[in-house]
RNA sequence: GCGAGGAUGGCGGAACUGGUAGACGCACUGGAUUUAGGAUCCAGCGGUUCAUCCGUGGGGGUUCAACUCCCCCUCCUCGUACCA
């Protein structure tokens, strides 16, 4: 065989030719074989694909690869999450159309993605914005409003000025837009909610269906983005009706604390306020404090600093079992969203009521004694557990006992009741955005809010308008869009001009995933029954909520209008979160110059060195610091690869992995790399399709390639050594394929072999192969490492010992004291206890 | 504060159920080859007073044996927070 130096550049052009042309990685239906769906988050089309990406794909393009060689029927899909607001940036900045930008950084994407090689079913490509999408989720919304899951509210929302729309609570990050930074305001607007807090209990209890097989801390940011609080509602009857009202609700997790409450502190903007200061000798001071609290920054107001402030309103409410007459304050720590916007004051039990009632100088009632007795003198709140006293009838009882039977007595009374709180909020859809699907309603003058007819799907947005100069919505302005005919009545409408929250779109397209060009339905059912739930998901952990929640949500929902299968519970049965591409250790960006660009790295190394890097410089779970020395290591490996195979000319035959014999294994040597070749099939099975421990499968196989190195200098030229020479060979092609696939079909196809390696199956492991003639027997004295023995294999236990105990460097450490006691791990290690 | 994760050579990282700590790679050193450099191949590479002793953030403990299990502490990263 001639040598020829190694190619990238043509070699991966070749086999992607090849690939694209034989529809190597086309995948359907097939109830004879087992399926697997790997996904990886689709990306923005932003533009040009980075680092971030480039691992995210070749962690999925392993596993899918690999998952094919094990039988399985495969389906690996790429689209893109086409609308959004960058668009409409851009648009502004460049003069050109939010379609034409996302559509040409599409293909510019596309071709950039397929230099890398990866085997996606690309006939399955769907891009978000394109109506034969969209209209499917304007499907969605009608029946999620039939359902009553998608409502409209007037409230204040979260707005971002610079973005020019509202955003979901999820999307506002310490006060400001998860996109652009900017400080987000509150406005009162009417906007389309989806019920997802009718899920809540739901998408918390199957949390625990995904434990172990998604990140811990995904779960956990998840349970405590839910928030689910268990606790009691009480009620305090206000001693004359208040407007009609007679009564104030409070929420509390300590009913145990009933009998310590001392006040009543409710949020400046609970609804009674203004009825129960009217009238009030310092009423205009209370309206003061309310005004100033309201006006207050909304960052501010949360800051962890702001220092408990209140007033008295001069009302008073009673005592729901003592009847006791407890003073209403208002107070600035109290949110008016959360619970029932009013609290009940335990200065006795909570740091925060403590607090206050020190500077307003309110009483202080203690009602659990902890084990170790009452303080003379109380500095901060006893949060403990204890004993119950001064509470009446519960005296004596432990308190956690006392939180169930107070609640029971106030369930007989009337007077309150077990509740449960969610911190999650309904999801506002609504957004005053052009680049997205248009909410498929229309408002009537003479039916009001009416939603468009199913047949009249989709609700197309116009392409020909212009995003205005500073950015907001053309479509309000669009007569040719606004002005409509009623559904119902056939008058004149007007349509919606809001645009759905780009975060529906990725709720679902999972799903479509499974029969994208199906037009007559969302989905295929036969399609979506055989491929969902997804099996691997695979992306960054910044979507541990956002989208990983709605899309939750979302299963959850449609399995309800019986769009989904009954038995689909979660979208994602397994969930990788892959770690960041660094440089120099911060994350690349345009502004600190620091960004590798993956298309310059496969123009000087090639695809398969870039894929092997990203998935040999660390584990896949965690950040990694891109290298250049670290690149360079690659790249040397897979030259080393490549110079193996053409240096070992006649020797090598058209063999299948793990195809020599145990009688071709006539010598130590032979053996030695033949039991090498079948550690490193288990090892790498294991790492790669079991583990996803990418670095350490990789690391086996150079440990191969380092073997074949040495055995083969020491190698002759007779049949049954070609054939364990060349048997190994085809391991390491066949192992490192899911990895480095061009470079391994090339060789493959060099060394003789009709068919593409992609077609093998996984090699299969001799388990005799991995018995070893003589074993290396660590032998300890008192847990401390004194000598290596080599022993024959087989050896009982006492010829063992014996051995152990004839080794000189174990005589010396044994010298002059009794041996007690010999513990043998077999095959691996002799300890001798002496004393 | 609460929740999750982490700390191992000069560096990235191995060690899966307790059983030879440092696999593999990078960097470095030496040798071979070469006019030279590069590339390549081979070897070395935790520290040390080198047949010793010390070493997996620190301190205790369990065990014949601990990176691994238990208790306490420090630091780092991420998330979250007047949530009643």
């Amino acid at each position: 065989m001639q040598q020829k130096p190694y190619n990238a550049q043509d070699i991966e052009k070749k086999w992607q030719t090849r690939w694209q042309n034989e529809g190597a990685w086309n995948c359907s239906v097939d109830a004879q074989k087992k399926k697997y769906y790997v996904l990886e988050m689709f990306p923005y089309p932003s533009g040009n694909i980075h680092m971030g990406h480039v691992r995210n794909y070749c962690i999925g393009d392993v596993i899918a690869r690999s998952k094919r060689m094990q039988g399985f029927n495969v389906l690996h899909p790429m689209g893109w999450d086409a609308f959004g607001l960058p668009a409409e940036n851009a648009a502004i900045k460049h003069h050109v159309h939010p379609a034409e930008w996302t559509y040409a950084n599409i293909d510019t994407m596309r071709s950039q993605l397929k230099r890398l090689g990866y085997s996606y079913d690309w006939r399955r490509e769907l891009a978000t914005c394109r109506p034969e999408y969209y209209r499917w989720e304007q499907e969605f919304f009608l029946r999620l409003l039939d359902k009553g899951l998608v409502y409209r509210k007037k409230a204040p929302q979260n707005w971002c000025p610079s973005c020019h729309t509202v955003l979901a609570n999820e999307q506002v990050i310490d006060g400001l837009c998860w996109r652009c930074d900017s400080q987000v305001e509150q406005k009162e607007l009417t906007q389309w909610f989806l019920r997802i807090t009718a899920y809540g209990e739901e998408l918390l209890a199957d949390l625990d269906l995904l434990a172990g097989k998604w990140p811990e801390r995904v779960l956990a940011m998840q349970r405590n983005w839910i928030g689910k609080s268990l606790g009691c509602e009480v009620e305090f009857s206000l001693p004359s009706p208040v407007d009609g009202t007679t009564s104030l609700k409070v929420f509390t997790t300590r009913p145990d604390t009933l009998f310590g409450v001392t006040f009543l502190t409710l949020a400046p903007e609970h609804p009674l306020v203004e009825a129960l200061i009217r009238g009030k000798d310092n009423e205009e001071e209370i309206r003061d404090f309310i005004t100033r609290i309201r006006n207050m920054d909304r960052l501010d107001r949360q800051a962890e600093t702001l220092e408990k402030e209140g007033i008295a309103t001069g009302a008073s409410v009673l005592h729901p079992l003592t009847g006791k007459a407890i003073p209403i304050w208002l107070g600035n720590f109290v949110l008016a969203s959360y619970g029932t916007g009013a609290v009940m004051g335990v200065p006795y039990a909570d740091q925060r009521d403590f607090d206050f009632a020190k500077k307003y100088a309110l009483p202080v009632i203690p009602i659990i004694e902890p084990k170790d007795g009452l303080p003379s003198e109380q500095t901060c709140a006893m949060t403990g557990e204890g004993t119950m006293i001064n509470s009446g009838e519960f005296n004596g009882l432990a308190n956690e006992e006392a939180k169930l039977a107070i609640t029971k007595k106030l369930e007989s009374l009337g007077k309150g009741k077990a509740s449960v709180q969610f911190r999650l909020r309904d999801w506002n859809i609504s957004r005053q955005r052009y680049w997205g699907a248009p909410i498929p309603v229309v408002y009537c003058e003479h039916c009001g809010v009416v939603p468009e007819k199913p047949e009249k799907l989709p609700v197309l947005l116009p392409l020909d308008l212009k995003v205005l100069d500073d950015g907001r919505s053309p479509l309000p302005q669009e007569e040719s869009f606004t002005s409509c005919t009623c559904p119902r009545c056939g008058g004149q409408a007007r349509r919606e001009t809001d645009t759905m929250d780009t975060f529906m779109e990725s709720s679902w397209y999972f799903a479509r995933y499974t029969s994208a060009r199906e037009s007559t339905a969302a989905f295929s059912a036969e399609a979506m029954d055989y491929w969902l739930p997804v099996d691997q998901y695979i992306g960054g952990v910044e979507h541990a909520i956002l989208h990983l929640l709605y899309a939750r949500f979302f299963t959850k929902a449609l399995r309800d209008l019986g769009i989904y299968p009954k038995k689909l519970a979660e979208p994602f049965s397994n969930l990788l979160t892959q770690g960041m591409v660094l440089k120099e250790g911060s994350k690349m960006s345009k502004s600190k110059g620091n960004v590798v660009n993956p298309t310059e790295m496969i123009d000087r190394y090639g695809a398969d060195t870039v894929r092997l890097f990203c998935l040999f410089a660390a584990p896949p779970e965690r950040d990694f610091d891109w290298s250049d020395a670290g690149i360079e290591g690659s790249s040397r490996f897979l030259a080393r690869v490549w110079r193996l195979f053409m240096d070992s000319g006649q020797r090598l035959l058209p063999v299948a992995a793990c195809s020599a014999t145990a009688q071709d294994a006539t010598t130590t040597l032979l053996k030695d790399l033949r039991r090498k070749e079948h550690e490193t099939v288990k090892k790498v099975r294991d790492d790669l399709c079991e583990r996803f421990q990418f670095n350490t499968a990789i690391a086996q196989i150079m440990e191969l390639v380092n073997a074949m190195y040495l055995a083969r200098e020491k190698m002759g030229q007779e049949p049954h050594e070609k054939r364990i020479f060349s048997s190994a060979m085809a391991t390491v092609l066949t192992l490192l394929s899911p990895v480095t696939p061009h470079l391994c079909e090339e060789l493959w196809e060099l060394m003789g072999h009709k068919g593409r390696l992609g077609d093998e199956g996984w090699p299969l492991v001799d388990e005799r192969a991995l018995e070893k003639d003589l074993l290396n027997i660590a032998v300890q004295v008192n847990g401390k490492l004194r000598a290596n023995i080599s022993v024959p294999a087989g050896l009982d236990q006492k010829a063992l010992e014996e051995a152990a105990l004839a080794n000189d460097s174990v005589k010396r450490h044994t010298a002059g004291l009794g041996v007690k006691k010999i513990i043998v791990v077999p095959g691996k290690l002799v300890n001798i206890v002496a004393k």
